[in-house]
DNA sequence: GTAGGTGCAAAGAGTTTGCATACGC
DNA sequence: GCGTATGCAAACTCTTTGCACCTAC
């Protein structure tokens, strides 16, 4: 899985260093979007010197390299990152714990050709997200 | 229908300032989404002592009251602003001209329903953007 | 007249950048 | 060894807040 990442870093003109690694492996990990404050802080122990600016620009490599995915949600004021994934996916997040849960499989495909018809606009890419709740956090 | 936001606001124990009934315009015309910013340029000179803090807080209150609703683009960092709509849209963003067209009827509707059963989700709301080039940008 | 609204300036959050040093290849 | 990556501190952008004055009702 992390040689899978150093090939595609240094494929794409980009150092595999510990910190990049280490970063990739936290948002391997974790099944929330995560802000760069917290990917900062999940490694500051492992790695007491790594400094947030330096999670903000890995972040910015990885995303140009195609590895990671910036989100935008309307929960959060803060850019979340993500591992991109080669399935287009859609989202559920839970209003209260923040989970992200993926969903594959999209309901849009029909109606954005309809749209493109109807507007004559053309579409690149789209975003679906649900906001809710989620099975523990609605039990509660 | 500006008479309609005075009351509005009223009823909800808002005053029908001049600064709040000339944002409400602003958004009323435009047919974008408007950052703060971009709300306190227009308005400045008309307004000349016009001051940004008022219409974050002029925000705030009415998104509060449900005149206007917040949304976070992946095309801008900034929150932007439009009039609430009654009526469940979605919307085409313009890559290029930052355009926003909304489009009336949903398709997720079923589809949510089957998700909140595969995954024990409680959906409260969800949001659809589509991405791409109005006609006039394609053309171009 | 009074409570809520506003302008101004200052503070806060999140993010970016300049520069000298360190590290991957 | 070369060039990218990093740490640190400072700058920058967007947004919020404190406080004295003002205005809608």
């Amino acid at each position: 899985m992390l040689a899978k990442y150093q090939n595609w870093l240094r494929d794409h003109g980009l150092k595999a260093t510990k910190n990049r690694m280490m970063m990739l492996e936290v948002l391997d990990e974790d099944h929330k979007f995560l802000s760069a404050e917290e990917i900062y802080q999940s490694l500051i122990e492992k790695a007491s010197n790594l400094s947030l600016s330096t999670v903000y620009r890995s972040m910015e490599s990885l995303v140009e390299v195609g590895l990671v995915s910036p989100v935008n949600l309307e929960t959060s004021k803060q850019t979340l990152y993500e591992l991109s994934h080669t399935e287009h996916a859609h989202h559920l997040i839970c209003m209260s714990c923040q989970k992200v849960i993926h969903v594959h499989g999209c309901p849009v495909a029909s109606y954005e050709k309809q749209i493109a018809k109807e507007h004559q606009f053309t579409v690149r890419e789209h975003k679906l997200e649900l906001y809710g709740y989620c099975q523990e956090c609605s039990t509660k």
